[in-house]
Order: C-alpha cells, then structure tokens, then sequence
DNA sequence: AAGGCAATCAACCGCGACTGA
DNA sequence: ATCAGTCGCGGTTGATTGCCT
C-alpha cells in the first residue's frame, strides 16, 4: 500500500516558481507560520501548488537563514569528513544530518554540491577499483598509489565475511584500511553491503571506491 | 552565429516513518 | 492495534546556463 497522494495533481501548478508565488508563499509564512499542516497550506495562501512542493521551496529556498552562493573550502572538509564516516558504515547517506553541521546550508544543496563537484574532486585525486569475481573473490587497485591487493576464494578463504570491507581486512595479504574505505558508485546497486555484513551479491563485474585516509582532511 | 554537449541546481517522486484518531 | 493523513528524506529528473567547437 503506497501512500495516499497529497495533492491533486491534475490542479496543481508544477516547475519553476514565479516571484509572485514566491512572495506569496514567503508572506504566508511569515505572517501565520506553517500551522504544522503544509498539505492545506497551498489553498490558505492562495496558490495552486503542491503541499510539498510549498514546504521544499520554503526549506531550500525561501526560509530567511539560508546561505546561498558557493561553498567555502571548511565546508568542504566538514562534509568530506562527515561522508567519509557515514559512507564506510551505511549505504544510505544522511544528508540531512551533514547539512545540520553546516548552518544555512540545506540537505538538498549539499547532496548537489556532493553530486557535481566534491565527488569529482576527490575521483580526480586517490582513485580505487574494487573487483569481485564469481566465486566471492576480489582484487582492490589504487591506481594512483600504483598497488594492487586481492585473493581468489579457495578451501581455506570460504569462511570470511560477506561484507567486503571486513572481508577485505580479514585477508591476511591485505592492508587494514577500516573506515577509508568509502563506497560511493557501483555498477550494480545489488553490489553494494551495509558493514554488518548484509545482502553483498558478488554477481557484478566492477563496484567502483574510493578509499583514502583521513589525514586528507584534516 | 549556431548547434552540441556538459554542468548545475531547482523541483519532483516515491517510500518509510511518524502521529493522532 | 489499526489506519489514514502527513512529514521528511534520499534519489532522480529535467530545465537552464555556460562553454566549446
């Protein structure tokens, strides 16, 4: 059962908004505040849009204690630092929880700013392969640092974990890398594990990582 | 000048979590 | 305990802008 639709989509206006809805919407809330309900929101402000749609651009947009324009380079830090702890232990980011280190700055902005320039910016410097074979085995390559690491599941590797990461670390033949390990691409989403060790399928050719060490942020 | 392409970012979508009746 | 309504989140899309040829 999905959730019921908040609006009627055939009645509301979509895409860009126009100042007026702008001022309109701005006006509402800073005179009567958001009641707590945004989806009757829309209809007590006058305007044919979407609850949540009112409520995104008020949050990302509109609130008066936004920062707008570029991020400075301690943003950066705080966000690869913060990416790098979440990255290693989840597959999900929180966005939410790095933009609250960062006042002024929305979820939604910093998962742009991640997307389009900090991801590219940190492929460009320390990049890492990451293979896994049919068998559960997999190589690890830093092709900056020019070192390849890897084994092949045989009799006596059978037993190591499913996560990759502690996989990784339990080989004898590998570095212990721990929490430099980021997975931040695959070429299939089943490929990726959380670190207790859950639902790794080893059924794709490539899982793309970055791993780098924590002194490049500090 | 114009067309193609890549980068950017605002906005939308879908789903799980939460809450109150 | 259940269910409907709403919120809040991450992922994704698509319009716009700027650069390059």
């Amino acid at each position: 059962m999905g959730s019921a639709p908040c609006c009627d989509k055939t009645n509301v206006k979509r895409g860009p908004w126009s100042p007026e809805e702008d001022a309109a919407l701005k006006s509402y809330v800073q005179t009567h505040g958001t009641g707590g309900n945004w989806i009757s929101l829309p209809l007590k402000a006058g305007l044919k849009r979407c609850g949540k749609s009112c409520r995104l651009r008020w949050l990302n947009y509109l609130r008066p204690d936004i920062k707008h324009g570029g991020f400075t380079q301690e943003e950066d830090d705080i966000i690869c630092s913060l990416y790098t702890q979440m990255g290693s232990r989840q597959v999900v980011v929180l966005w939410s929880l790095i933009a609250s280190q960062l006042p002024g700055r929305t979820d939604n902005d910093v998962k742009n700013y991640w997307n389009t320039k900090l991801k590219k910016k940190l492929l460009a410097g320390k990049t890492t392969s990451f293979n896994t074979d049919n068998n559960g085995g997999f190589s690890f390559t830093d092709a900056a640092a020019g070192v390849g690491y890897g084994f092949s599941v045989n009799s006596t590797s059978q037993s190591l974990p499913l996560d990759p990461v502690m996989r990784f670390n339990s080989h004898p033949s590998c570095p212990n890398l721990d929490n430099n390990i980021v997975f931040v691409a695959s070429q299939e989403e089943s490929a990726v594990s959380d670190s207790a060790g859950n639902g790794y399928v080893g059924d794709t050719d490539c899982v793309l990582v970055y791993a780098y060490h924590q002194q490049q942020f500090s």
